[in-house]
DNA sequence: AACCAGGACACAA
DNA sequence: TTGTGTCATGGT
């Protein structure tokens, strides 16, 4: 079962690379995923994007979701500030653009990414998917695949389980959070309908959960526009490009990030990031 | 071979 | 409140 949408101004390769989502594989431009229990290979064409996946009859909203295909970039680059860090972020990164995952994945991948490199991430959540999750359909012949686990099933295991997919410290937090959501302590659902800072408020309750992860989830999950990770390297670029050679503190560059970049800071900040990372490697090579 | 990674946390001052 | 050491693992 495959379809193509028509799209414009979207760079599904560097979209499902920025680090943002750990699951994606390439190969020479094909990628391959799981979303939302679903195996799904993608393949972008210049204005188009062919989807492929397995599961016929439950059509496509899934997956324009998860891309969120109906956001409109340009309006979205409009409302970023005119200034030349963030003019130069939006050239760099033409059709870069945030998806809209599961909050449970996406909050679990991310308690995982504390202090750890994007590669090393993936690598965590690929263990901790084919350890816990769910085989899931896959086209004849194709090696086995699987889902993201539950909530229940991680709740279930044991912290030793989760240190043997490599995430050592954080295994008590991932664990932890699971039992928190399954004892029905907290429900991800109910975050989608509050305001910002309480949702923020909300999932900061959760051991391993700081303001950093947090505004992930919120970004990339529940799709709060103005949530701004400020992780290392977006640190790095607001002190860089915003503040050169003044030491700022973090409280400050928060504050920043609230009052500068408008009602899409969200996605100024995930141009800022991919600009930084995108920009360093091109430099070193 | 040191240094660092899409940080959070306990503890000190 | 703000600053510092620690945590487990592996890439660069």
């Amino acid at each position: 079962m495959q379809t193509t949408f028509a799209v414009k101004n979207y760079d599904l390769a560097a979209t499902l690379a920025s680090g943002q989502a750990f699951r994606w594989r390439s190969i020479d431009d094909v990628w391959e995923g799981i979303v939302a229990g679903r195996w799904v290979r993608l393949h972008q064409q210049h204005d188009s994007i062919l989807a492929e996946t397995v599961l016929a009859g439950s059509g496509w909203q899934w997956l324009l979701h998860y891309l969120q295909l109906d956001v409109d970039l340009a309006a979205v680059l409009d409302a970023f500030p005119k200034d030349a860090p963030m003019m130069a972020a939006a050239e760099a990164c033409r059709g870069l653009r945030l998806l809209r995952q599961d909050p449970w994945e996406c909050l679990a991948s991310f308690i995982c990414s504390s202090n750890k490199q994007i590669v090393q991430i993936q690598q965590i959540v690929e263990l901790l998917c084919q350890r816990f999750g769910e085989p899931v359909e896959v086209p004849p012949g194709r090696e086995l695949a699987f889902a993201f686990p539950t909530i229940a099933s991680i709740a279930e295991v044991s912290e030793s389980d989760l240190r043997a997919c490599k995430m050592g410290f954080r295994a008590p937090y991932v664990l932890g959070t699971a039992q928190m959501i399954g004892r029905g302590e907290l429900d991800l659902e109910k975050l989608r309908d509050l305001p910002l800072a309480q949702a923020r408020a909300e999932l900061l309750k959760f051991p391993g959960v700081g303001r950093k992860i947090a505004d992930c989830v919120l970004l990339f999950a529940y799709g709060f526009p103005t949530a701004f990770p400020v992780d290392v390297w977006v640190m790095k670029a607001l002190r860089e490009l915003y503040f050169p050679r003044r030491r700022v503190k973090l409280k400050r560059l928060h504050h920043f990030s609230e009052t500068h970049f408008g009602p899409h800071a969200g996605y100024a900040q995930q141009y800022l990031f991919h600009y930084m990372r995108t920009r360093k490697r091109a430099a070193t090579k």
